[in-house]
DNA sequence: ATCAAGGCGCTAAAATATTAACACCACCGA
DNA sequence: TCGGTGGTGTTAATATTTTAGCGCCTTGAT
């Protein structure tokens, strides 16, 4: 029970809207969960987060703001790799394929900085390989 | 109780397996399942997600093989649209920065293709819009 | 001061998910 | 023929998850 693959359903859900929202209150979080149920059900699993070590509160203006423990960037390439390996044989150019082939999912603008951005890490890779 | 967002965690994990490997016997998926119950246990799972309309099976060399209902690729897709969603602001150019960053995860060769691919999405999306 | 509204934790009940035990069948080798 | 092995489904027990109810506190308005 210590890695997020091993989280309950609305453990879950719970977690993408934190991680959405950057930072949430049990109120806001009940608001992103369609099939919400009851404010202190929301609450007793914010508790239950917070007791395994994924989420952690401050409080401001009289109420709880959840925020994740883990880094908002870190999670997100985990969960990054956990889709590249269950579904694109852990390839990244299948992935990004598979993304850019859905028409207007990526803007000509987007298209340019990725461009950009391969370049740059191209770039470095070699200084670095003659480094 | 219909789309993948609302699997167990059991059900999860054996979706994944199945997912990552194209098809797979009971036998196999348990074998990929770090802390896997009994046989009988994923084959009760393995007939609940079928009941559910995720999984589908044949009969091969006496033994059920499964496989996912939903393509491997067009779940994948979904599965990405919900990470970038989830974790990048729906941004892709952030989650490919995320994934060039992490250095050693994406080859130079890695690095020519994906450099392609973007290439051929802009030119195939200029003509587009000059027709 | 009193009352209502909004937030919170605790707890036990209800609903689900997970599991193993058991029964059945086909095949194979002794 | 007679086990043993390796498949399968069904079922009922067990464990976990999910939930609402209740009581407490603070704040702000009457």
């Amino acid at each position: 029970m210590r890695n997020a693959t091993n989280l309950s359903r609305r453990e879950r859900q719970i977690m993408d809207v934190v991680y959405a929202r950057g930072q949430a209150s049990a109120a806001q979080i009940r608001a992103d969960i369609p099939d919400a149920p009851s404010d202190s059900a929301i609450r007793a699993l914010l508790r239950i987060l917070e007791d395994k070590g994924f989420l952690k509160h401050r409080v401001a203006d009289c109420k709880y703001i959840y925020g994740a423990v883990q880094e908002r960037r870190s999670a997100g390439k985990g969960a990054l790799n956990g889709v590249l390996r269950t579904f694109f044989d852990g390839s990244a150019v299948q992935a990004v394929a598979a993304l850019l082939e859905q028409r207007g999912a990526v803007s000509s603008d987007e298209l340019k900085e990725l461009s950009d951005l391969i370049a740059d890490t191209r770039k470095k890779g070699e200084s670095h390989d003659r480094h």
